[in-house]
DNA sequence: AGTATATATTTAGGAAGCTAATCATAAAAG
DNA sequence: CTTTTATGATTAGCTTCCTAAATATATACT
């Protein structure tokens, strides 16, 4: 029987499991990737942005952020409009490492939908988006 | 930028989350709903087959039947053809258990594939197929 | 101003998945 | 036989994600 959700579930595992793998060697996550990929050849972001823009909660984020800030990828300061809010900021290091790492993603993505036409992948995309907001996304478009 | 690799993180995430809510209830995860299913009509199977059909590792594996033999949903006992392994049983419980959690499941399958048409359902089906075997998925067919 | 409410982030703790190491039993090799 | 190797399951420990509660600052209401 059909049990699209035990296929989203497998996909998820092998996903991260292969990808992580390949991004073994930078040392970085899928989301670490997914955070950097919003700053790049952006203005400071505060943290309540990357929050809407990746879907990822607050306290995940701080996990995250922390890492990365640790490794002089990233710079938290306080902002100056909002004492409460951090804006986050790409170091040049970190803008380096992107940039191999944009490269490793795209490698892997195509290799995960190898035998798909460039239609097919369009629909795939299109379908997965309408997923995503059949379940409730909240990420904004302008991200 | 398409970036299949977060909407699939994104739906994997948002799906485990909403059905959780419904599954609640029941005290139940999607993992062990997945469990349950192999069993439902079948003869009493070995943690192996169960590894192979779920495609869940080992060490999860144990976890989950710690928690349903504990419920009383399934049983474990010493197969007499292999010391080593073990043979996992449904209970009259767990079967009955199953039946209520395949309603819920099957209707929240249909509310996250709003939209979509039944020969898309069915295409989605088969791209999901055909990634999962991309990444390299091992899950057997005898299933 | 002073109090109440709302917001941005962090801390604390939990669930589900993984890998690696262990234990017990089977199978294979000498 | 006895020793080595392979296999089924478990245990221990890590990661990533979550929720709920805490902290600090901003905003709104008397």
């Amino acid at each position: 029987m059909s049990r699209p959700i035990l296929n989203i579930k497998r996909i998820y595992i092998l996903m991260r499991k292969a990808l992580d793998e390949r991004l073994d060697s930078h040392n970085i996550s899928t989301s670490q990737f997914e955070i950097l990929g919003y700053l790049y050849n952006a203005e400071p972001m505060e943290q309540l942005k990357l929050q809407h823009c990746t879907g990822i909660t607050p306290a995940t984020l701080t996990g995250l952020l922390d890492k990365l800030e640790k490794r002089g990828l990233i710079t938290r300061e306080q902002s100056p409009e909002d004492s409460r809010a951090k804006l986050v900021t790409l170091t040049p290091s970190g803008n380096e490492l992107l940039l191999e790492l944009i490269d490793v993603v795209h490698q892997f993505e195509n290799d995960m939908l190898a035998g798909f036409s460039s239609a097919e992948r369009a629909l795939l995309d299109d379908w997965l988006q309408r997923l995503a907001t059949n379940l409730g996304d909240t990420r904004y478009g302008d991200c």
